[in-house]
DNA sequence: TGATTAATTAAACGTTTGTTTAACTATAAT
DNA sequence: ATTATAGTTAAACAAACGTTTAATTAATCA
């Protein structure tokens, strides 16, 4: 190996930076100008080591799906109980989402565009959640009578903004009532969409789970 | 009146356009040329119909807004059981979205981002959404044991993301299995939506709705 | 030490951006 | 018919955009 070694560090602060900016004002609204000063980088640097403005936010996507899908799969493969399975998978989830804030954000703001580029990444991650959730809550839906009154694309859905809802509303609701959301900590904001979530499928399925 | 009367259709046109392509494609990222073309329109009508591309944004916001405070807030008003009112106030909510489902995706994507100018807009929502919600369940709240359990703030957060999540998804799920999600009515969804809340909320309550 | 090359820089590239201007059209009221 | 004005237009504005280039720095290996 010749040449200089900064072991990628203006990469990373790159990265980082780009994920704030994106979450905080949108990835079409944050220029490489004020993405360079804000990484204490030269603008060249940008294109240098990620190619494109949209290759960057590629690159933010697939961080957070690789990291997201490792942890959903772990959960996944344990052993035990179903509902104890479950309220694992939540609070794993909603940790990953609260070190990742930012990542889910801009993810979230992303979905429902449709850039061809940027849409096949959310097609793959979206089937591999739909398949991981599915695959966690399938003895609820194969005991059931009503095996096929939910499709797993849609209890997927509903999980996933769930859990994301706390840090999808945080900007706003920490204007409406100050302090109030901080209080609340993760694990017991876990243990509540892990409760509704359980007994409102148990409701749906008629099944105890 | 002097002068041309057009009914401000070239205005409406603008408004339409405005609102689909920031779904589809975001508000950073959707340029004002581009929406002129689309509204078959002239470039300089949009600013002076609207003034600048950002109350373009803020008016987009203020009619969703306030069409949904108000189709919520009639749903708040009603007398009956709890139980038939939230199912209803569901219902609506749900039916509201559909019929101004790119208005959700654009508030939806606006919601984490910290400009100064939209920040008051959502705040001033959100306060009424919770307001509106915590009124609805107030009966739950005041009857449980667990009152200050859950703030207000959050079961709020948590009920507009499940209602929301279908159209949120949309754009990524119709790729994952097209068909499943158009085959499921909006009445059954709202049926789903408001069993899981329902029994969820009285689970965590420990108190029957 | 000298060759090699990853990292960094300032400057410029051509587009595209949101916005404004001034002229023009067409309708409604006097 | 004349005037006033809402609507519409093409053209231009400076600023910002993403990207590229060529030159320079500095660390690594032979």
């Amino acid at each position: 190996m010749h040449g200089k070694q900064t072991s990628k560090e203006s990469k990373k602060r790159i990265l980082q930076s780009a994920v704030k900016l994106f979450a905080r004002q949108g990835y079409g609204n944050t220029g490489l100008r004020e993405l360079s000063k804000e990484a204490g980088v030269n603008l060249a640097m940008i294109n240098y080591f990620f190619g494109s403005k949209k290759a960057l936010l590629k690159e933010i996507l697939d961080v957070f799906f690789a990291g997201y899908l490792q942890v959903a799969g772990s959960e996944l493969s344990s052993e035990g109980e179903l509902s104890v399975k479950l309220r694992k998978f939540i609070h794993s989830s909603i940790n990953f989402f609260e070190t990742h804030c930012d990542y889910l954000l801009v993810t979230i703001s992303e979905l429902p565009h449709d850039d061809p580029e940027i849409t096949e990444y959310k097609a793959k991650w979206g089937k591999q959640m739909v398949e991981t959730i599915g695959a966690l809550l399938e003895p609820v839906a194969v005991d059931s009578t009503m095996k096929k009154s939910i499709p797993p694309v849609i209890f997927s859905s509903i999980l996933m903004s769930m859990m994301a809802s706390r840090f999808l509303f945080n900007p706003v609701m920490k204007q409406v009532q100050p302090g109030e959301l901080a209080e609340l900590s993760n694990e017991r904001y876990a243990d509540i969409i892990s409760a509704i979530f359980s007994h409102g499928i148990e409701s749906v399925y008629r099944t105890k789970i």
